[in-house]
DNA sequence: TCCATATGTCCAGACTTATCGACATATTGG
DNA sequence: CCAATATGTCGATAAGTCTGGACATATGGA
């Protein structure tokens, strides 16, 4: 079940220090943070941060390379972006109009992303 | 802190019978279900689906109204469209181009969007 | 090689969550 | 009022998660 992944990118959110953990990666997204950084920044024990990492990167919210004697951490948008749809397609079961208010409410957040369409000012 | 909320909804949603309890609801939007129908569909015991209903009902996710003897249980989409929100709002953090490919991909779900008020494609 | 730095792993205790039997509450009909 | 139905609550056990001290591994420099 496709589901599994699923949960666990949720379950993994759903931990503050996780959750503060893959914003602050996603703030620093085109460079990353090395793993001493963020236990610094978010004021927790390396080890402690080291085992979130370790569950965040299982769950494919973050990758990590080698940096001489950092390793860097980066979100990655890409499990995001499948649980959203994944939640929204169930949504859209036959019935678009239950879910094309989040949707909507959604698309102001990157109005400059498209230049084929322009975005309607409903902000 | 809002994240509290956010974090709370996660953790609803992180659990298979609970993702699945929700997704039936959403699939059976305009009605709702009654608990024991959602725990027949599911097989999961009345007692054990009533502890997920109303972990689901802490969190916001669905909402009760009471029927002769039943409760009707219905998804309450809102909750589900600030999660979103939220997580795609940090990924905004200045960087349009970081999110948009999500917001990309989500429209498609939901088309009709376009139209500003006026979904009526009755099924 | 030895040491300092940066990070990961192991483990065990504290805490939280899931499950379901048994009981309680609410509604309807006889 | 009593019984049947529908759902919720309590309590105990099992299972999972969070945390941080101690130790292990990897890198770079003296």
């Amino acid at each position: 079940m496709e589901s599994e992944r699923i949960i666990l990118a949720l379950a993994a959110l759903a931990q503050p220090t996780r959750l503060d953990c893959f914003r602050l990666l996603v703030k620093h997204e085109p460079d990353g943070l090395p793993a001493g950084e963020i236990a610094a920044a978010l004021a927790v024990p390396h080890n402690t941060m080291s085992a979130h990492l370790a569950v965040l990167a299982r769950a494919g919210l973050v990758r990590s390379r080698r940096e001489s004697r950092s390793i860097i951490y980066r979100a990655d948008l890409a499990v995001l972006q499948q649980m959203t749809l994944f939640l929204l397609k169930d949504c859209c079961g036959g019935r678009p109009e239950v879910c094309a208010p989040v949707i909507d409410s959604l698309t102001p957040c990157c109005p400059p992303a498209k230049e084929k369409r322009r975005v309607r000012s409903r902000v």
